[in-house]
DNA sequence: GTATTATATTTGACTGGTCAATGAATAGTG
DNA sequence: CACTATTCATTGACCAGTCAAATATAATAC
């Protein structure tokens, strides 16, 4: 075995691996993409909310959202209004719409990640969130 | 709290957010993306191996790796032969330049995942490593 | 009050993944 | 032997993310 890879190697290839299957299994399962999710489940939790909070929120670049909120917008989940005290921002607000297919679409959430999951003691799920936030913390600002 | 996050999902959040910000900061750092190195790293291990069980090992798409072949070509790290026993298949190799380059990146590679894990020890390795398999296995065929 | 700087959002170019359709070669079956 | 299946690789269309540049508004500093 004249190169093998490192346990700690390892894990970044699973990690990857996993990532890859998980997107497009989650968007067949539930009918929505996962980021989709994430925004309009950010969005349930509020009443309105600014573009650019809501994008740190789910930690994704800021141009994906707005492309995302097109999407939604266009679909009727989702509505935009500038603010009036600020001109340069926008606040973001689910419709009611919105606020029913939410509420589907985190049935099949749930379902998904329960199957992900199902063999997890509840110990183990906070052993891995905890492990998750220290190796983001960890190449924060890399 | 009318509907907050269960931790479960919480997971999947973390997960996908800590995979977004993973692949661009392993580019700027090792020089190459994540992708390429895993096809190189494969290719290191092996003197020949035909395209499609290369897929299988790095597990995303054939179409994918079809692409990364074809600039890894056209930089002068691998070859490419049809076997002559089935012309249906490709052997793919590292070139001595391959070779030479994939130690490089392996440097840059091991010094970010030592980054990213500095502060888990080998038994929190291992678990992470075994709870990443376990939700492999979980949804492998939804 | 104008000039500069900073912030929020958008847009465009690029990369990398998916799926579905195609082409080419082999394998299996009557 | 011909016909159908399968398999491997490629291609095209699409989606989702990044970064960098552009735009528009607001805030700050002379």
């Amino acid at each position: 075995m004249p190169c093998s890879f490192s346990k700690q190697e390892q894990v970044l290839h699973q990690f990857k691996g996993l990532t890859n299957q998980i997107s497009p299994k989650f968007e067949r399962c539930t009918g929505i993409s996962a980021s989709r999710y994430e925004l309009l489940s950010q969005l349930y939790k509020v009443d309105e909310i600014n573009q650019s909070t809501l994008q740190k929120l789910v930690n994704i670049d800021g141009a994906a959202i707005t492309r995302h909120l097109k999407q939604l917008e266009a679909s009727g989940m989702v509505i935009k209004r500038r603010n009036p005290e600020d001109n340069r921002v926008i606040f973001v607000s689910l419709t009611d719409e919105g606020r029913e297919r939410i509420i589907e679409y985190r049935k099949e959430n749930t379902g998904f990640v329960k199957q992900m999951l199902h063999d997890f003691t509840t110990e183990e799920v906070d052993a891995l969130s905890d492990m998750l936030q220290r190796m983001q913390d960890n190449i924060v600002d890399y």
